[in-house]
DNA sequence: CTGATTTCTTGCCTTAAGACAAGCGCAAAC
DNA sequence: GTTTGCGCTTGTCTTAAGGCAAGAAATCAG
């Protein structure tokens, strides 16, 4: 399955210079500073990455485990705002901006490895590499068509449909996430996702 | 009320460098170039800035009037993504990286001046203006947090509760947009909606 | 293996919101 | 003025999804 292996300075750079690569032109110079400025954190299944009530002042990217990010409504129930896997992008935006404390909590549902770049040190990248602001940029607008996709699908399809969708798109993620918090994330009950899955097997047969 | 006037070229260099100087700093110098590269669109009430199946492949300031944004779902009933009143940004993203045509539409519910920057020059002043490149990432950090924010009250809250939500953050628009727009805005049917309201009067009384 | 905890399913009943259709009031157009 | 159309309300009936509670199945800990 998913190892929780320790990383050497070396994959880190390599890995991230992968990604960065992605989006800008990055030499193998500025990769190693990059790389640099980046710590690695392990987060066990079970463990957070971030709690309500702390600043989530830094940028991560996932690269082994899988995460849950949720929060809670008017009647403490929760709900599942994200699932980070690898190659994931996390970051909480409101208490990024410094705004308020988080009101999301991020937990890992399996053993993580995750590799963060605290604000200060991004903040002097953005000052000293045009090409990593522009990264940001364009790592935003990649963000905010995903956003609003997912609004929009959220909104129109209704449950059946809403599932069929997240079988479709994240077929990996069954397997990886219990169906309550999938359930939570499509924005029905355990209950109903339960319901809506015996009918399927119902019209299958 | 909002009148459909025509700017000049001061008018339109003073009220952008306005916008950006909340994000980076502008030499009037500067201010002068960037404001050049824009243009003044005029789009009359009922008329559309964007349609569904066109590239929106510019940045979009809303100088004065309102416009709405809406798409349509699977059974083609009408849903409404924004509103977009004076200084509001408005960029069809997933249009706008060129991946696909647009599946929205935008149209003007007053006479509107929206000042419009093409993507190529975006494009020019992201290369020439590296604090450009700033304003953008900026920019869209600040759209991310709204979208989430958004998210979570369309989700977590039912449909009373969304409507007293707009109330309280958006009084002013109640009073220019017609009912039927809100309510598919906070998808509720208009039929819904107007039970809402009725039912909060009657407790007040 | 055994007991405990968590995850998932199911039945019964309730409820929030929608579908449809009729009608009212108002403002613009003729 | 009358007519037309739009925005909003209301009544009746239907439906998708939730609340609660019990139990089955699977997973975990000792």
């Amino acid at each position: 399955m998913h190892y929780f292996s320790i990383m050497s300075e070396n994959e880190i750079c390599s890995w991230l210079t992968k990604q960065l690569r992605l989006y800008i032109p990055v030499t193998d110079e500025d990769a190693v500073n990059i790389a640099a400025l980046f710590r690695c954190r392990k987060v066990g299944k079970g463990e957070f990455l971030l709690k309500e009530g702390q600043y989530g002042d830094w940028w991560g990217f996932v690269y082994q485990g899988l995460l849950r990010s949720y929060s809670h409504d008017a009647e403490h129930a929760e709900y599942t705002n994200a699932f980070f896997k690898e190659e994931s992008f996390t970051c909480e935006l409101v208490s990024f901006s410094g705004a308020a404390v988080s009101q999301t909590n991020v937990v890992a549902l399996e053993d993580s490895l995750i590799l963060c770049l605290d604000k200060k040190n991004l903040d002097s990248l953005f000052r000293n590499h045009p090409d990593f602001e522009r990264f940001g940029r364009l790592l935003y607008e990649k963000i905010l068509v995903s956003y609003k996709q997912r609004n929009l699908f959220r909104v129109r399809l209704n449950a059946r449909e809403r599932y069929l969708h997240f079988l479709k798109n994240e077929p990996e993620l069954i397997k990886r996430v219990p169906l309550k918090y999938i359930a939570s994330y499509l924005s029905v009950t355990d209950t109903s996702l339960s319901r809506i899955r015996r009918k399927m097997q119902q019209s299958v047969r």
